[in-house]
RNA sequence: GCGCCUGUAGCUCAGUUGGAUAGAGCGUUGGCCUCCGAAGCCAAAGGCCGCAGGUUCGACUCCUGCCAGGCGCACCA
C-alpha cells in the first residue's frame, strides 16, 4: 500500500501511497465515464432551495446575478450528490412596494390615456420597463385599474418578462415553484401562524402592536409582525413562509440572502425555535455585495433617475459563461468588484477561458488522433507507463468526490473553482511538456486515456458550474 | 453607539478543522510555436499576513483591544 515513508522536519513524517492506487483510480474514471464524481450519499433526502426572490418590481442587477449563480450552482451539487432538490422563487407580491409600483406604472397609464404630464415623484420606480408595463397594462386592461390592481399587474408582467427571461438567458435551471407572498395573506395563512405563536406566548402585545418576543431566541430586540393599523409585517409573512417550508420533510432549508439582510438571520431562525423546530435546518448563506466596475472605476448607478445597469445588459456584455463563472471565483462570503472590461477581456484575468480551452484541448486531441486513424473505442492504457505528471493529475482527480462535497458541506462552490483551474494548470503544463500521440502506439493509448478521465473531469464540473464545455474555442 | 463581512505581493484574491520554506492570477523582466491549438508553457523579481497584546511546543488561522473600508440596525420589503 504504501511505497515509501520518510522523515521530513520536526515532527513529520510522510508516507507515500503506492502508485498501483492511482493506476486504480484511473481505471475507475475511464469506467465512470459520464458519472464521474457521483454519489448515493443524498439519496431519499430532500433539499429546499430559496434563492434570489428579488422584488418584482424592476429588473434583475448584478447583485442578484451573483446570488443567482450560487443557488442554481449549489442546487446542482446537490444533485450531484443524489439529493433531490426543490427550488423555489419567494415573489414578494403585497405591501407597500407594490402599491409603489402600481402607483408608478398608473401614472405612464394615465399619460397614454389623456396625455396628462408624466412627471414621476420622489420614490416611485422609474427606468423603461414602466413604460413598457404601463402600455401593455393599458391595451389589456384600459384605464382605469385602481393602483392595486395596477401594480398586481405590473409585478406580473415584470417576473414573467423580465425576471424569467434573465434569468433562462443567463443558464440559471427554471425554478420548481414561483411561490407567491400574497397567497398566504389570501388564505389566511398567516393569521393562523400567528395563533400558534400566540398558544405557544411567544408574543406579546404592546403600543397597539403584537410583537414576537425574538429576543428569547438571540435577537437583539422583539420584533412587530402586527402593525397598529392592523395588517401583517414582512416578517410576519417569512414566519409563515418558513413554517410551511419546515412542515415538510426537507433535510436541509437553504436560503441565499444579500449581505444586507444579515440582520434578519436571528429573528427567522428564532421564530422557527418557537414553533417547535429545530433552526439548524435552516441555512442561510449570504453573499456579499458586488461592486461593479469599468475599467478600474466602479459604476456609479443611481435607482432614482433609472440609469443603472442590470443583469441583462451585463449577459449582454459579457456573456453567460464569463459572468457566471466571475460570480464563482471569489468565496461568496468575500466582496466581489466585477469589472466589465476584465470580465470580457481573454487572459487569466478572466479564468473561464483558461478552463474551458484546457477542455477544448482535449477535444483537439481526440480530434488530432481520429486523423491518424486510432479507434478510440479500442484504445487501452498500460497503466506502468503513466508519467509522474499524469499521475499526479489522476491524484489530484481522485479527489474529485470530497470537492463536490465539501462544496456542498460549506454551501461554496468557489472550492470547485479553485480546485478546476489548479487541475487545469497542470494539465496546460502537462500538455506543453509532453506529446500525447507519437509513434509509439502503446504510450499513445495510455495518454489518451489518461486525456479522456480529464475530460471527463472537466466536462462534468463545467456542467455543475452551468458554464458551457465548448469543443473548440 | 451596536451587529455582520473584509484587511495577506504593486493590483485582484486563495490559504481546508492551529502545523513543514505563506500560494495563485494579473502586472513587471527574460525565455518557448519546422512538433496534438501560444486563449498556452517555463523562469526571475516581489511579503513584519492592518496594528498591539494574549493562549500554545507551534498562530495568517484561536481570544482581547485598537485602526481602516463595506453593509446593516423600521410598525419598508
Amino acid at each position: 500500500m504504501f511505497e515509501d515513508v520518510k522523515t521530513a522536519g520536526p515532527g513529520f513524517i510522510n508516507f507515500y501511497l503506492d502508485k498501483k492506487i492511482w493506476q486504480k483510480e484511473l481505471e475507475r474514471i475511464l469506467r465512470d465515464k459520464k458519472n464521474v464524481g457521483r454519489s448515493l450519499l443524498g439519496k431519499n433526502k430532500k433539499i429546499h432551495m430559496e434563492f434570489i426572490s428579488a422584488n418584482p418590481t424592476g429588473p434583475l442587477h448584478v447583485g442578484h446575478g451573483r446570488g443567482a449563480v450560487l443557488g442554481d450552482v449549489l442546487a446542482n451539487l446537490y444533485e450531484k450528490l443524489g439529493y433531490t432538490v426543490w427550488r423555489e422563487y419567494y415573489v414578494n407580491d403585497y405591501g407597500n412596494q407594490v402599491q409603489t409600483l402600481g402607483e408608478s406604472v398608473k401614472a405612464y397609464v394615465d399619460h397614454l390615456a389623456d396625455n396628462r404630464p408624466y412627471t414621476p415623484e420622489e420614490g416611485w420606480y422609474q427606468g423603461d420597463y414602466i413604460k413598457d408595463v404601463a402600455l401593455r397594462l393599458f391595451k389589456e386592461k384600459g384605464p382605469d385599474l385602481d393602483r392595486t390592481a395596477s401594480g398586481q399587474f405590473a409585478a406580473q408582467w415584470i417576473l414573467k418578462n423580465s425576471i424569467e427571461k434573465d434569468l433562462a438567458s443567463f443558464g440559471v435551471k427554471p425554478f420548481d415553484r414561483y411561490f407567491s407572498e400574497k397567497s398566504m395573506h389570501e388564505n389566511n395563512d398567516i393569521q393562523t401562524t400567528i395563533e400558534e405563536l400566540k398558544k405557544k406566548k411567544c408574543v406579546k402585545e404592546e403600543d397597539g402592536a403584537l410583537w414576537f418576543l425574538s429576543r428569547k431566541y438571540g435577537d437583539e430586540k422583539d420584533r412587530v409582525i402586527i402593525r397598529k393599523n392592523g395588517l401583517p409585517t414582512y416578517l410576519a409573512s417569512d414566519i409563515t413562509y418558513h413554517q410551511k417550508k419546515f412542515e415538510q420533510d426537507y433535510q436541509e432549508v437553504v436560503n441565499i440572502w444579500g449581505a444586507d439582510h444579515h440582520g434578519y438571520i436571528q429573528r427567522v431562525k428564532g421564530s422557527m425555535e418557537a414553533l417547535g423546530f429545530d433552526s439548524d435546518r435552516l441555512k442561510i448563506v449570504l453573499v456579499q455585495m458586488v461592486n461593479l466596475k469599468r475599467g478600474g472605476v466602479s459604476v456609479k448607478m443611481s435607482k432614482r433617475s433609472g440609469e443603472y445597469i442590470t443583469l441583462k445588459d451585463v449577459i449582454d456584455e459579457v456573456g453567460a459563461d464569463a459572468a457566471r463563472f466571475t460570480f464563482l471565483t471569489r468565496r461568496s462570503e468575500s466582496h466581489l468588484d466585477f469589472d466589465l472590461d476584465l470580465v470580457k477581456s481573454k487572459s487569466m484575468d478572466n479564468p473561464v477561458f483558461y478552463l474551458q480551452y484546457a477542455y477544448a484541448r482535449t477535444c483537439n486531441i481526440f480530434e488530432y488522433a481520429k486523423k491518424e486513424k486510432i479507434d478510440l473505442n479500442k484504445i487501452h492504457p498500460d497503466l506502468d507507463l503513466l508519467n509522474k505528471e499524469e499521475l499526479s493529475m489522476i491524484k489530484v482527480m481522485s479527489g474529485y468526490e470530497e470537492i463536490l462535497l465539501q462544496c456542498v458541506v460549506q454551501h461554496e462552490p468557489y472550492y470547485l473553482v479553485d480546485y478546476l483551474l489548479g487541475l487545469a494548470k497542470e494539465f496546460h503544463s502537462y500538455y506543453n511538456k509532453h506529446r500525447v500521440i507519437t509513434q509509439n502506439r502503446s504510450e499513445t493509448e495510455t495518454r489518451l486515456c489518461f486525456v479522456n478521465a480529464i475530460h471527463l473531469v472537466l466536462e462534468d464540473a463545467l456542467n455543475v458550474l452551468g458554464v458551457q464545455a465548448p469543443r473548440r474555442m
